[in-house]
Parts: structure tokens; C-alpha cells; sequence
DNA sequence: CCTTCTACTGATAACGATTTCAGCCCATGC
DNA sequence: GCATGGGCTGAAATCGTTATCAGTAGAAGG
């Protein structure tokens, strides 16, 4: 008899005097079996402590039970809750996840997305480095499901979840407007990623309604980290005529700008209103207040997986898009977090 | 001929006219192969544009590309940064991650342990949920080395890369004594686990050697989440005779605790100093300045993968623990962080 | 009673790589 | 000239599972 957990379905099927195949069907749950033959296969299964080999299995059908996250950095907070929301997603359904770290470099994604066909996961979740150069075709020859998230992926169009990111920046942007700021300046990530472009779109969308002048000077763009963000905000205040409102187009860039506000000295910082993207647990800690477009996601990172569980499960549809509504918020010093007055975002 | 990108080895000893065994051989640079042959080999290779089944050859070798890392929260900061040094290091040796997150929660852990097991998985890396229930044998019976992280486990020793926790909470509260605190109070994760147990040591440690006594009252220990250093803040800020000083013994605990005094009143909150555990990137921005322990995450995951790569070679002595001395920080207001002047931990 | 199902089961053939073993060829040493 | 050995190669077994196909037994229907 083989050691205890080391045994195969043979040995199962021997003890149980059945053939290896009705073992399967009994782990499969697929296909007729007796109930008498079930009970008995039960009881060697436990008797030897059988469990089946994963790799065989996935071997066999060369497919393995592992959801490929790729993301730009698990670092950065929002990326982290998506983790998490794919994760607790993932593994109620059987699924484990499979992570990556593009960095937003368009060629560790390549090799990253190779890998995954390789590795014939299940399906792939990621955000792509970019709209344009991204290309899921290794997946799609492997006949492997993907949804983007965040971002859209134009030449291999799939499953798309996005925030409604015309709506936060317009609504944003108003927001500033409304509380009386004529000269606002946008700090955004690249325009080659989805949320950049949408971003900075809704942004002149507020500017041009209001019959504000958009000033080329005061509207930066570069990589979305924390370092463009403050560099962008030391520039700003650089200028001879400096904004007095900032919109940030992500959330490490938010995080920039009030570095760099901090490095100038709190006076001023006082005086320049700073809207962002999500909301972060430290914001209530902040000492002056701040607006942000919050993102649902957790609910993001579930709806991904529905739309990936349901191509898995054959459905062949046109590609759909997912866009989900942010939710604007105010952090204030001494006051706990609550929705802004105006600019609530519609649908 | 196969589909381009679905040709097997077979296919490609075919068309460079040499058998499969010898196209192995090429692929694992492991035997000898005369230079003509190898070219060939390439050769069909790059036409074919074979990519070698990977799960094939893990079922072959019983053994896969994967390295599992067990944590307890992905949202937690102090994870997402040892899980992003455990990626970096792994793909660089050209591994996998899988990741899990066990939520504190020794019962999910286990059937996470459990799994790495079947899925044969070529390590783990663990920060185990409790010092004493933990068990890694599932793995140990399927020969899968185990690194434990940032806590101990003492059921089913292994290696383990831990931060100096009675330096960091004896000198953290060495800090806050020769601020002049007498009344100083300790808010710490569970003693089930590694640092809960530690830092209180170390804590006490310091306490005792300024002769000052150490009141049970100013004692909270708990679930290390935010909630709990909130609650516990909130207690304590009710006590008769509070604390002027606050020992956090987590990065939770102190965001907890920090939004429990900002909810008390910013004049409150200035009287009360606070020390924590973990550099976190929003500090710089706070009211108060605040000093923290930072630990060496990035070194520690390091560590953590070198110890399981030397494992994975066959190193087969007794199980080892490296300690990692904490940095202190102190971040205050218009201020970059400058290193306390006091109380620099030792090795 | 014979046919036709249906329910169940077993034998067997894959899946695609690695590894073992044996064999061949040629150079070297005696 | 013959044995020895090393470099190179191929045939075949193997890993543990699932899927296919055929076969058996008993029930149902005519």
C-alpha cells in the first residue's frame, strides 16, 4: 500500500475494486455511478487519504485552474483592492490567481501575457500598459478568455470593466468650479492609457461649460507615479500665475501633489484646492480637505470575473464594456467622509 | 503541419530530423548535443514557433514553477510591499507567485496550505496566522521547502525572516521616554502571534529599565486590524488618567489609533504622542509628526526567497532565522523624515 | 420472447514532456 | 588489431488523470 497521501486513483480504484475510470466519475461528478459504488469509493478515498494530483489533471485537459492578474504594481493601493476583489472572487469558484507586475512596461507585459498562454491558465485579468501597443493575441490563440480592467485594450478588443471616467473628472472639475476656482490646472497620467485620455476629457469637458479658458500651461501629463505628480505640482507653483485648484488623474499622482504642496508650506497649501482619484484610508488624517472621485472596486474586480467565469463557461458574445459610476467624496479634517453636495455622478 | 504556436516536441524533432529525446536535451541544456544538431534544433523551433508545454513537463517532473505566498491581506501595506519583493525575486529566477490571503484565519490557511501541497508547488513562502495552530506538513510530506515571514511558526519549524521586534519596540519606547512620557500606553496585535508576543517584550523591556511600572490598564491586546487600534484608542482616551504617549504595535493599529485621536479633536491629538510600527508613504503628510520602526520589507522578501532557493537546491540543514534590524524614522510636518536622534536599533 | 433502451462499468488510449537504457561511431591506448 | 571509453543519439517507458468506446445487465415496451 503507498504511503498515505501519495496515492493515485489506482490505488483508490484497487481498494475500492472499480476501475480507475468510475473513480474519476465519482470525483468528477460526471457521468452515472452507482450509490453503492460511490459510498465505496468515498471510503477508500479517505482510507488512503487520496488526493488527486492537480497537474495530472490539468494535464490531461490542459487547462490549469489559475486566474493571471497582470497589473501595472501591486503597490499601488487600487491595484492592491482589485487584487483582492478578483482573489476572494477567484478562489470561490476554485480558481487561485497567478500575479504579475507589468510596471507598465509594454514588454514585461508581452512576456507576461506569453506566459500566461503558456502556462494555460484559465483566464486573464489585466490592465493593460497601453491602449494601443497591449496585445492579448498569444491568449486568444490559446483560446484563453481575458477582460481588461481600468484601461481599454484597442487592438485585441475583450470584456472591458472601466470606471466612468468622463464622469469623475467633469464632476470633479465642477466640483472646483463650484467652489469658486477659475484657474484649475489637470495633472494626468499618460494619454496612451484609457483613464488619461477619458480623464483629461472630462476635464476640458467642465472647463469648456463653464466657459473657462483651458490653459495648455496648466495641464501636465506624464507617467502616472508619485514623483510625475510631484514634480508636475512643483512646476505649477513655479508659475508666475499659479492655479488654484489642482485635479490629479490618479491616485499616486494625488499622493504628489500633496507632497509637494506640503514641501512649499502649509500656507499655501492652504490656499490650493486638490481634487483626486479613490478614496485611501489615510485621507481623514489629511490636514486640509480633499475631493475625490471614489471607485467601486471591489466591485470592479467581481464584475471582471463574472465576465471572464462567463466566457470560461463558452459564452461567445461580441466583446462588452462594463462601466461603473464613481462616487464623489469630501474628506475633511474633524468630520468623517461625506458625499460632495454637488456634482453627485449619474450613470 | 501543427498550427504555428501548437507544435509539440515531437513535431519539432520531425522537422529537424533528430528524435524527441534530443530536442529535449537542446531545451534543457542538460546532456550533450553536437553543435551541428542543436542548430538544427533551433532552427525548427524558430519555424515551428514551439513553446514547450510547461504543464506537460510539470506533470513529467512532478513539480511546478510556482512559488506560493500565504499572507494575511493583500490590502495590508506592509504585505503588498513583501509580496511585490517576493515577485521581483521569483521572476528573476524564473518562478511564479500564487498568492493567497489567509485573513488571520488559521482554518482558511490551512486548506490554503493544503492546496499548495496538491498543486505540487516548487515553495512557499508563509506569514503564518498563529505561532502555535499553524502547520506547514502538508508540505513537509510532499518535500515543498517553507520560508516563514515576519512571524514564526513553532508547530512545524522552518526557516523564518523576522524583524528584530524586541529592538524595534524597546527602542520606539525608549524614544517616547526621553520625550519625557511617563504614562505611556500599548496597543498590540494578539501574543498568538510573532511580533504581538515580541513587541510587547520589548515594550516592557524599556518600560522597566527607566524604572517606570507597567500598567495593565494602558495594555490593549487584540485582532491587529484598524478597527481594533481605534477601539482600543477610544478606550483609552476615556480612561480618568489617560496616556500621554501611545505604543502601536502594527501598521493597522496605528492608522486606527491615529483616526481615533483626529475623531477626539486635533488639540487632544498634539498632546499625545505616538509611535508605530512601518514607513508608510501618506506620513509625511500628517498634522503631527509621528515615529515609526521601518521595517526592511524589501530585504526581507529577499531573504525570505534566498533561504527557499537554497532549499530548493537541496539544502538540507536545520532550520535558520535571520534577524533584520528595524530603522527608526521620525516624520514630522514640513519636514522630510530624518532618522531619530535617539534609540537607533542595534543588531 | 425479443427488441430496445437506460444505467452503469471497465479497458484502453491519449495528453507532451523527461529520463533511462542501450547502441552506434570514432578516437585512443595497448 | 582489438579492447576501451567517451560523445552523441534514438527507442521506449513513464508520470496520473480524463475521455472514448464497447459491453453487460436489467427494465421496459411491443
Amino acid at each position: 500500500m503507498p504511503a498515505r497521501g501519495k496515492a493515485t486513483i489506482r490505488d483508490v480504484a484497487c481498494r475500492a475494486g472499480v476501475s480507475a475510470a468510475t473513480v474519476s466519475r465519482v470525483l468528477s461528478n460526471h457521468g452515472p455511478v452507482s450509490e453503492d459504488v460511490r459510498m465505496r469509493v468515498q471510503q477508500a478515498i479517505n482510507a488512503l487519504g487520496y488526493r488527486p494530483n492537480r497537474i495530472a489533471r490539468s494535464f490531461r485537459t490542459q487547462r490549469s485552474n489559475f486566474i493571471g492578474l497582470i497589473i501595472s504594481d501591486v503597490e499601488n493601493p487600487f491595484y492592491t483592492s482589485l487584487v483582492r476583489a478578483v482573489e476572494d472572487t477567484a478562489y470561490a469558484q476554485g480558481y487561485s490567481l497567478l500575479l504579475c507586475n507589468s510596471d507598465e512596461d509594454v514588454e514585461k507585459e508581452r512576456a507576461y501575457i506569453q506566459f500566461m498562454a503558456d502556462e494555460r491558465v484559465a483566464g486573464v485579468i489585466g490592465s493593460p500598459a497601453s491602449e494601443q501597443e497591449t496585445s492579448f493575441a498569444p491568449l486568444f490563440d490559446a483560446g484563453i478568455p481575458v477582460v481588461s480592467v481600468d484601461r481599454r485594450s484597442l487592438r485585441t478588443p475583450v470584456d472591458t470593466v472601466l470606471l466612468d471616467n468622463l464622469a469623475s473628472a467633469r464632476d470633479l472639475t465642477r466640483y472646483l468650479i463650484a467652489r469658486g476656482h477659475r484657474r484649475i490646472a489637470a495633472i494626468l497620467p499618460n494619454v496612451s492609457i484609457t483613464s488619461g485620455r477619458e480623464r483629461l476629457a472630462g476635464f476640458v469637458q467642465a472647463m469648456q461649460e463653464a466657459g473657462l479658458p483651458v490653459d495648455p500651461a496648466l495641464i501636465c501629463e506624464g507617467k502616472g507615479f508619485e514623483a510625475f505628480g510631484m514634480q508636475a505640482m512643483h512646476y505649477l507653483l513655479g508659475l508666475s500665475d499659479p492655479p488654484t485648484a489642482i485635479f490629479a488623474g490618479n491616485n499616486l499622482i494625488t499622493l504628489g501633489v500633496l507632497k509637494a504642496l506640503q514641501e512649499h508650506g502649509l500656507r499655501m497649501a492652504e490656499d490650493i484646492d486638490v481634487a483626486g482619484h479613490d478614496e485611501m484610508p489615510w485621507m481623514s488624517l489629511l490636514a486640509k480637505p480633499i475631493i475625490v472621485a471614489a471607485q467601486p472596486i471591489r466591485e470592479m474586480g467581481q464584475r471582471a470575473m463574472d465576465l471572464l467565469l462567463a466566457r470560461m463557461n463558452g459564452d461567445a458574445q461580441p466583446p462588452r464594456e462594463v462601466k461603473l459610476p464613481p462616487r464623489l467624496v469630501v474628506h475633511q479634517l474633524n468630520a468623517t467622509a461625506k458625499a460632495a453636495a454637488c456634482g453627485e455622478a449619474r450613470r
